[in-house]
DNA sequence: GATAGTTTCATACAACTGTTTGAATTGCAA
DNA sequence: TTGCAATTCAAACAGTTGTATGAAACTATC
């Protein structure tokens, strides 16, 4: 059993302070002087910071990597095993900008701190990260069957290029709305979300191996 | 005058460790060991650690920001003072791309220290970025006077995202080596610089307002 | 070769870090 | 209540960090 109320109150505080500072200059006095509990409690709960801040992103992240599965089996069992490859970017890039992404005002701590794990790069969440290519393989593989006439490194360069855009838009959110004036919203999810979608379809889908001849204008 | 020969060894030292072990866990008693050096010189010589830190980045970034502006630059006067939009982004990303891509066996110091300072993000070297804003405006410009008929927040997307595409891939790049089972080849440089200019350019040119009716396929 | 300025050096400093300890307290079962 | 485990707590620990100091060594100028 156990009251569990230290447990969730560090969770929360170290969550907020994160999301807040950045993980450089967050220290665990910090946390539990936010949390109003004891220094020890920490170690006493996870062991280490370290597993403090890994279980805070595990948990984040495999919220976002089961709705991302979600919505592509949902999709390529309504295609009866193939979903447009449309669909499946979407189911892609969808959640991770949908749980970052929205009205600053509104935009919740998990949100923030995500941005955050995405911004900063700590020890123990690029070791979770590193992870996460066997759930990536899935997108490769359904992308794979939506376009079986492409060849495989053109589909490994889509995939890449669609989370870059998702991963990039994300980091780098200030710095758009400011180098706009504003003039692009980035509180619009969905809108943002299509533009990646988009992007990503057209490089995936325009004329075949786009690889080295064809594309090679201008060369300086 | 004097005999430069310390700071030199320094601005080596630090280099090549933060290269190779990133700058988490190198200390200042690390470098001067590696250099050779007393530790109270990194201090006599720029300051302090950050300042060092600083000094090593603005280096190479004014470097590829020059080269940038060089290709722009010349592809606009070669065009009466409007570039072909491809051109312009290969200005934007080559330089780049150049400098931290390529065979892993033959990477300069210089190439690696940029790509750690692309994945870990510390206070001195976000500083820098922060004002790297006016610098991407001439490119937003030459964009707008390449494609006239584009409406300016379309331009912004293209110009996000081609960065996106650019940078996320050299964050990324033992991700994608692995994800493709080598397959992708990140060491042909101008085959990249090919793939994220051809697809950038897709998306700056791609059938007009594509903002949000038209593109807002398969909403949920 | 004395002098003034620069650079190097060993060493100390002061602060902060995550973690551990062992005793106190609490909560629950018998 | 008694007993036992789980939890909390204050305090200390051990290590590391970047920086400061003041004397020593060097360098070049006159």
């Amino acid at each position: 059993m156990a009251s569990d109320h230290t447990r969730s109150a560090i969770l929360a505080a170290a969550e907020r302070l994160y999301a807040d500072r950045g993980f450089g200059d967050v220290t665990l006095r910090d946390i539990v002087a936010e949390a109003n509990v004891n220094l020890a409690a920490v170690n006493y709960h996870f062991g280490s910071k370290d597993e403090l801040i890994a279980e805070l992103f595990v948990t984040r992240s495999i919220a976002t990597n089961r709705e991302r599965l979600r919505e592509l089996k949902a999709a390529e069992e309504a295609g009866g095993g193939r979903a447009p490859i449309e669909v499946i970017l979407r189911a892609l890039v969808g959640p991770t900008l949908r749980g970052c992404l929205g009205p600053e005002n509104q935009r919740s701590t998990a949100a923030r701190f995500m941005i955050r794990a995405s911004i900063e790069s700590v020890p123990p969440i690029r070791r979770i990260k590193n992870r996460e290519i066997d759930h990536l393989r899935k997108f490769a593989g359904a992308m794979r069957r939506a376009l079986p006439d492409r060849n495989e490194v053109d589909i490994y360069w889509g995939l890449n290029f669609a989370l870059a855009m998702a991963h990039h838009t994300i980091r780098e959110s200030e710095r758009l709305t400011k180098l706009s004036d504003g003039q692009c919203d980035l509180d619009d999810v969905e809108d943002v979300v299509a533009r990646v979608v988009s992007v990503a379809t057209m490089a995936l889908t325009a004329g075949r191996t786009e690889s080295k001849a064809s594309s090679k204008v201008a060369a300086r």
